[in-house]
DNA sequence: GCAAAAGTGTTAAAGCTACACCCATGT
DNA sequence: ACATGGGTGTAGCTTTAACACTTTTGC
């Protein structure tokens, strides 16, 4: 209930029928401002370990498969356990397996997920007393050196963030019901790591068709700028044939 | 050595680690000319299972990961233990892992795989003796109804390769390091399921930069047409920070 | 009024698509 | 010679990108 570390190692050997150790971890994405900082950065949280191997050291978030627990509700379940959140987004990563990853064999089937930014800094202060002191916030662009081979973990998720950002509208697993197209372009902005010109990046959305545009209007500096809401007909990932599966 | 099929299942139950069995499986595609067909059609390998569950019918290839073998190892034997070769092209597909997709839990890493025509077909009937009698090649386009969720599976490794044929240069998985344009058309159009303009297409990938022209030609109907062959320096599929990896 | 963001318009460059056309070879 | 695939040219359309410009608010 209260285990928050992945890639959890015990001595005990695997049995003779070749079964394996299975964790189940999720690289965690959301948005954070940071104090003097223009655009929004990726931020993930990160696990801080607490026994060995790789004790002291910051993790994925994580946990092992339950022998009665698909794939995604391990990753929705641990994930919960570590941020005492549920994601806007949640899909499978990679699995990793190669032998010399951990000093004991574990094959980790790795999720990658966004959370909105306002609920992400009030859910883990929220959580209160769990063991949630050892969750801490990190800037994606300047990670410590993690547990295991969990940068380049990492660093797969972000490539894969920055990629899908570009074909599909996971931008909206990073924003509230209703945005204005500033929002909106902020996410990208931040994700891929430059700017993008407002009336190109209008006009894109706009022929789209996800967009939906209400009669709402964000204020409070300058021109008000129209509130949009994203078409739930469309599909928010583009994972083929595994939309609706496992 | 001989064991071909995957997903094989014992009814031991798992230890109290809550270790699990896990499966690597691969769907292998080649192209296949057809007898009366125009242009060559997707095929891929399926292993007829020679136990419960679903004792008969047709299955991914694979077997059991070993203690002490890395994932993209275990899916290299297994595919070369049901079909004696090794492929050109292999990638991490997805892993699988609900809990009622087999009678006892098994998940599966999933792998796919591309094999070059000419070897795929001496190949299989190479091996002889072995236990290949129970591998047969199939158009991917009408399939049985395969074991498990091989049927899905299946569905999303073809989503893939169609999708990955868009953006980067698998097509050369499935040709000789020399070739025609005439011929890797015949592969985009294969797996696209779609004529190509040659003109257009021939611009496209000279732009790219892929291509190397050698001062070869093919002859042996009507105008010889050039040799190109791939350009090395650029990687085969865009993996990202995975390329070299596991 | 002025600054600044919202939103519209315009134009040049680049890419895609369709299709006409010439070239070189086997039969 | 002629059929056929190899290879080139080109015109029209769509998309992208850069940037000028107008609109509407807060101060």
């Amino acid at each position: 209930m209260t285990r928050t570390a992945v890639d959890d190692h015990v001595s005990a050997a695997v049995d003779a029928t070749n079964a394996t150790r299975i964790a189940v971890s999720t690289v965690i994405f959301t948005l954070r401002r940071l104090p003097g900082g223009d655009t929004p950065v990726v931020a993930l949280p990160l696990v801080r370990r607490t026994r060995d191997p790789h004790e002291g050291q910051w993790s994925l978030p994580g946990g092992w498969l339950d022998v009665a627990e698909g794939l995604d509700a391990a990753a929705s379940r641990t994930l919960a356990e570590t941020t005492g959140l549920a994601p806007s987004y949640l899909e499978q990563l990679y699995a990793f397996g190669a032998v010399d990853r951990s000093p004991t064999r574990v094959v980790s089937i790795v999720y990658w997920a966004l959370i909105r930014p306002e609920i992400a800094s009030s859910g883990v202060g929220r959580s209160g007393a769990d063991a949630l002191e050892n969750v801490q916030w990190f800037d994606a662009a300047s990670l410590p050196r993690l547990a295991f081979d969990h940068n380049e973990i990492v660093e797969y998720a972000l490539w894969r963030l920055r990629n899908k950002v570009g074909y599909s509208r996971i931008a909206h697993g990073l924003l509230a019901d209703m945005f204005t197209l500033a929002e909106l372009r902020e996410v990208y902005e931040s994700i891929l790591g430059r700017r993008l010109d407002p009336a190109n990046f209008r006009r894109q959305v706009e022929n789209s068709g996800n967009l939906i545009p209400t009669e709402l209007f964000r204020t409070g500096s300058h021109r008000p700028a129209r509130l949009y809401r994203y078409n739930q007909d469309v599909e928010l990932a583009d994972r083929g044939p595994l939309d609706a599966r496992d």
